[in-house]
DNA sequence: TCAGATGAGTTGCACCGTTAAATGATTATG
DNA sequence: CATAATCATTTAACGGTGCAACTCATCTGA
């Protein structure tokens, strides 16, 4: 059992030296990209890229108001994950809970104005990191190319959930 | 402080409508695709994707040994991380422990026979998810354009560290 | 040779995430 | 209308990861 790799499942397809290239370049920044995402939010702000993000979300809501198992779709999360994120905001004093006046079984995630006030000041830095590490160093091109490659991407892990639209900064108010 | 966003941080550059859109197929793919590789080697396997990254590093080593520091680097993780996970690796009988004969700080990482046969018997499915989920729905150009792309944000975000040039598969031996 | 400095690895602790079971509310069924 | 089934959320137990403190080996400079 140690040569001729890939006696069963049917000599698998290996990766050519430029696929594996890619791959490798590829992992490395699936890996690093977003702790360096965390590592910003977490210096300049006190908070995870997924706390933000659920901020984030939570700021352009109506009445920035969300069931939590909405959210907990919108950021990508599990619904336990999303309760313990919610019940760290809340004693931050960033969001309060209520129980949804049409349907008892959800509970409502709302955002304080101190919640509101926290994204205003995180955001500018957030995006000035996501700009810095991902659009300044490419081509004008680039982007859209990363677009297309990253919804194909997509497409094969789910066919569905054709990623959530949703902003990234606190909706400008009115 | 709540309207005209931006009143300091010398009024951050938004993302515009292109811009976000691309963010955030992005996030989702940064977020979806780990665990969609890891829930493939967990249910296969019974492995995570950081433990085969190190199984498969390893195994192309020169007599398939390694010091944990080496490994460490290899796999993008911390010390303390990687020094987990050979424990775990040990006790599963995949990986041994050696003091590094030239200099008693080093510990080796040997792979066991074990070892070998788990990565030959796991790196097929591996490939293949990686080959469904990435280049599957890639046209023949896109590889290229995500090399490049991966490869900027890499430079932006570590300008040293240019992704170590590892192969993806147990080495043919011989 | 010996005390201190450096460096690899390990360990203890806190935190975060996942999974599975428990809780509370609502709806379906008899 | 009572009981069961379903659904959103919470809680509890467990595992993995980062950070800081500790151990041990080696090197440095008298």
């Amino acid at each position: 059992m140690e040569g001729e790799l890939g006696s069963r499942e049917e000599a698998a397809r290996w990766l050519d030296a430029d696929e594996r290239r890619t791959w490798l370049a590829l992992v490395s920044v699936l890996v690093r990209l977003p702790s360096a995402l965390d590592a910003q939010l977490q210096r300049d702000a006190g908070i995870s890229n997924f706390e933000y993000q659920v901020m984030a979300g939570l700021s352009e809501a109506p009445d920035r108001t969300m069931r939590i198992s909405d959210l907990a779709a919108l950021a990508e999360g599990s619904l336990p994950r999303m309760s313990q994120v919610i019940a760290r905001l809340e004693k931050r004093g960033w969001v309060r809970r209520a129980p949804d006046p049409g349907d008892g079984r959800y509970t409502l995630a709302i955002m304080t104005d101190a919640g509101w006030a926290k994204v205003v000041e995180t955001a500018p830095g957030h995006v000035e990191a996501v700009r810095r590490l991902i659009f300044d160093p490419l081509t004008k091109a680039q982007p859209r190319q990363l677009h297309d490659i990253c919804r194909r991407i997509m497409g094969a892990i789910d066919p569905d959930d054709q990623c959530p639209d949703r902003l990234d900064r606190p909706s400008a108010k009115r």
